[in-house]
DNA sequence: CATCTGGCCAATATTGCTGG
DNA sequence: CCAGCAATATTGGCCAGATG
């Protein structure tokens, strides 16, 4: 727990292996300076080899000693210069943002890729634009720029360096794009395809030489908050039948699974079910350092005071919201278990083979203590935690809301609850929602993990 | 011995900065 | 504004120690 992500990470580092440390700015300078430069965010492996060569320092407090903040700004311009000149201090402005809007669309592999003719990689291309086409018409959206990345295997390369045998191991990765006047949609395979090939006849690579390859859309023109990065599950279930879904307002789908004409679901919801959503935007929540600076003085106590106890109404408020869930969930089950063949759910489980083993969602929140893992065997909560039911996960929410009250800052926490209710949602939209086919989807015929996580 | 739990890391999917 | 490239964020697979 910090009062910047960077001296949050430091902190978490601190707390492994199951612990937590909560670093104010005077005591977290001690451990920024033991860092090494490499490890700062936003810091690779080419910015910290030029810093070793420029000032010959390799941890934060060698640098931040040696170092004015012109001659870092000189040494990596402006933007990088500042950044890493604060940081060194724990100045980390950096916002947070849960699920940022989708800037491009893209597909890659790297993993197991050997040609021995030219043909076979102008192929394999055609047939990663394809996939990126495919995923941009799911989307909806469309794009203005192409670019293909490539791994090309370092001549000479020992084994060692690679993962078994169809790994890329030690690889130069090579990027070229180019943005055109008018845009592709998911539409534009064959476009799409001739401007990528023709990137990599540019680049002139032997075939046999490549490890991997990367399609990427960007400069998309479309609304950038109706298609947010990081599909899952989520984005199964939405792609069937939801167009948004975003923690920060009550879906549309959210208000329909309230109402049974409009929504498809086969299980309408139990009188008095709510939907787990919250608005956040309806709290004012903030992270408050425990210094005191000059900021925190000007700030009216009554101001930080109301901060503080909208944050603890809305833990509430999701922790009731999350009982009536539990309960609108249990008496579903009973429903379910004593006429199973009435579902639509069973029927498509029944013509797929069914989920023949349980389905894990792992669920992890800010803290580790907050990590939940809840157990669906069909469309029935059988466990959270392992043999733990989800009512004992609430409980212990609770038990860690009252915990670190009056330590822990408003945001952690309710984001974990927040998390919580994310998947709770979620799996609860798919579950209600065809969840048999959406969970398939996610892991066709059930291989890897034994138990389909 | 099976399961739980925490952690590591490669693969994958973006994001953002700099220099021209 | 664009190309090139470095870096971050997220996911899933796997492993090993702990636990019952």
């Amino acid at each position: 727990i910090g009062e910047s992500r960077l001296i949050a990470r430091v902190a978490t580092a601190l707390a492994k292996p199951d612990g937590c440390v909560h670093l104010d700015r005077s005591t977290a300078q001690a451990h920024i300076d033991k860092l090494q430069i490499r490890d700062l965010p936003g810091v690779g492996p080419r910015t910290a080899a030029r810093i070793w060569d420029v000032f010959r320092a390799a941890t934060c407090g060698e640098l931040r000693e040696k170092v004015t903040r012109p001659q870092l700004t000189q040494c990596l311009g402006r933007k990088n210069g500042d950044r890493l000149f604060d940081l060194l201090r724990g100045v980390d402005t950096r916002p947070w943002e849960p699920r940022p809007g989708r800037k491009s669309v893209g597909a890659q592999v790297s993993w197991g890729v050997r040609f021995d003719e030219d043909d076979q990689a102008t192929a394999f291309l055609r047939q990663l634009c394809s996939e990126v086409c495919a995923r941009m018409a799911e989307y909806g959206v469309r794009g203005r720029s192409a670019g293909l990345k490539v791994w090309r295997a370092v001549q000479g390369a020992p084994d060692l360096l690679r993962k078994g045998s169809v790994g890329h191991g030690l690889c130069d990765i090579l990027n070229r794009s180019l943005t055109r006047g008018t845009s592709f949609s998911g539409q534009d395979e064959h476009e799409l395809g001739r401007d990528v090939v023709s990137l990599w006849k540019q680049l002139a690579i032997p075939a046999k030489q490549v490890r991997g390859f990367g399609v990427h859309v960007s400069k998309l023109d479309c609304d950038a908050t109706a298609s947010r990065a990081r599909p899952t599950v989520c984005r199964i279930a939405a792609a069937r039948k939801r167009s948004v879904f975003n923690i920060q307002t009550v879906p549309e789908w959210a208000k329909g699974f309230m109402d049974p004409e409009a929504s498809s679901s086969p299980h309408p919801p139990s009188p008095g079910a709510q939907p787990i959503a919250v608005d956040l935007d309806a709290y004012e929540l903030q992270i408050d350092s425990s210094d005191s600076t000059a900021a925190r003085r000007d700030r009216p106590s009554a101001k930080k005071q109301r901060t503080r106890s909208g944050a603890e109404q809305a833990i509430q408020h999701l922790i009731d919201i999350l009982e009536d869930e539990l309960r609108a969930a249990e008496a579903l089950a009973v429903q379910e278990a004593s006429a199973p063949n009435s579902s639509l759910l069973s029927e498509r489980g029944a013509l797929t083979g069914g989920l023949a083993s349980p389905v894990r969602i792992m669920v992890e929140g800010c803290l580790e203590d907050a990590m939940h893992q809840l157990v669906f065997q069909g469309q029935h909560v059988v466990g959270a935690h392992g043999a733990m039911a989800l009512d004992s996960a609430i409980s212990k929410a609770r038990s860690l809301q009252d915990r670190w009250k009056g330590l822990l800052p408003p945001t952690p926490l309710h984001a974990t609850l927040s998390q919580l209710a994310f998947a709770l949602q979620t799996v609860w939209c798919a579950i209600c929602d065809n969840a048999a086919e959406a969970l398939l989807a996610v892991k066709p015929g059930g291989g890897g993990d034994s138990s389909g996580s």
